[in-house]
DNA sequence: GGGGAGAGATGCCGC
DNA sequence: GCGGCATTTCTCCCC
């Protein structure tokens, strides 16, 4: 538990030195920027970075509840209250917390320059699909793979053996609406470009929902059902600790 | 600084309390479940929620690197590591987190039953418009908002002077292809359902993208410039603090 | 910097 | 639970 006037020495000067901070706390918090916000009294984490990111976490969820990229910072003493202010002018967001209690106020600077690899994303689908095309169908040949064609950011573009054009959209997850209508604006761009009257349409995706297969129907698209690649060797690694 | 296995009792002894906990630590992390990844060795900061909700922050941006909601959590000493597993078993999610050094563990248990209080919403945009339908065309009547009418989720629904049919959609910001392609869903749902050959549509946003605007003309649909509400005396309230 | 689209998206609400 | 959709979405990549 820190009083307010060390929390503002501590939090200034792990400010200047670029430290990254982890506040416990009951506050209040107020926001204007991009929309507008208020946030009643209750004890939450604070997180600053050395990039000047501010977040506010409540205890429940993945997302802050408040939260400012490139912040200007400030903190003082004001009454009964500690104050920080996060700034960032030229978005026009403003921030003020107001704090009653200090629980614990961490600061340090933390070194890393890593970056995560992650596997198993849409692009990784796509290129699962140029190494086996029948998972399309026998006859799909594969032709190019997310290139920005005239034609618009098209996942996966190809034909069939009788020389009609495939457009294939690949969703990691149940194909929905809009997965439909994305599909069916590169189709009517291709068609419309090459004045052909005929041209194919695939969503690719574990599943679809029903209303998204109708509307696939109704335009004359087709699903077929892709699961994204995973590298199984890692999660057999994870799967025998449960047993 | 701790050490792994007094890390280890104070982690595990704020698992059973419930407790929140915001750790900074030097760390590699592994994770399976939607997709797999691995990130190498750093600095970071680790937050875990009363709900069981597991953050790994790096010191840029904010959105956590790594991260799972309602995990099974355990922590222990594993040669010169401690060790931190998350596991979702319903979800197959699984995370390992091998730490070197512990800078710092804070715990602590975190109430907080608000919730916060957000206005400039796109739904704001639509009850604002309800208010004052002259901001889509002086002869615009509204006659329903954000209902789930059978023609699906339309923001604004009405009808111009003449009886024809309008729907409205409303975005917070830049209007893109997607938002036209969304009204345009709407509006031929309607036209099907009603048996209409002519239902207008409008695209209600701050703005919108050259390439939105290119389709919106071409499916005979009409844009209106119109800003998210905000209460402005809040704005100036924060204004004032900058002079 | 804007435009377009994915994300291990998350979160909300309705059925 | 799924479905549909907004989000102070965030992030990346390309033009």
């Amino acid at each position: 538990m820190l009083d307010h006037s060390e929390f503002k020495i501590k939090f200034l000067d792990a400010i200047i030195k670029g430290h990254s901070m982890a506040v416990g706390c009951h506050c209040f918090v107020s926001y204007s920027g991009r929309a507008e916000s208020e946030l009643p009294w209750g004890d939450r984490i604070i997180i600053i970075k050395s990039d000047r990111t501010l977040l506010v976490h409540q205890n429940k969820g993945s997302t802050p509840v408040n939260y400012m990229k490139e912040a200007v910072l400030d903190a003082y003493v004001e009454g009964d209250y500690a104050v920080v202010t996060a700034e960032n002018i030229s978005q026009k967001e403003f921030m003020r917390i107001e704090l009653t209690q200090v629980y614990f106020f961490e600061s340090r600077q933390l070194i890393d320059e890593q970056k995560i690899r992650i596997v198993g994303t849409e692009r990784d689908m796509a290129e699962m699909i140029m190494q086996n095309p029948s998972l399309i169908s026998l006859d799909f040949k594969p032709l190019s793979m997310e290139e920005h064609t005239k034609f618009g950011f098209i996942d996966l573009f190809g034909h069939d053996k009788n020389g009609t054009l495939i457009v294939v959209e690949c969703k990691r997850y149940s194909a929905d609406l809009s997965a439909v209508t994305q599909l069916r604006r590169y189709v009517e761009k291709i068609k419309d470009m090459k004045g052909l009257s005929s041209v194919k349409g695939v969503l690719a995706a574990p599943k679809i929902s029903t209303n998204a297969q109708s509307m696939l129907e109704k335009w004359g698209f087709s699903f077929v059902s892709v699961n994204p690649p995973k590298y199984l060797e890692k999660f057999d690694r994870f799967q025998k600790k449960l047993i």
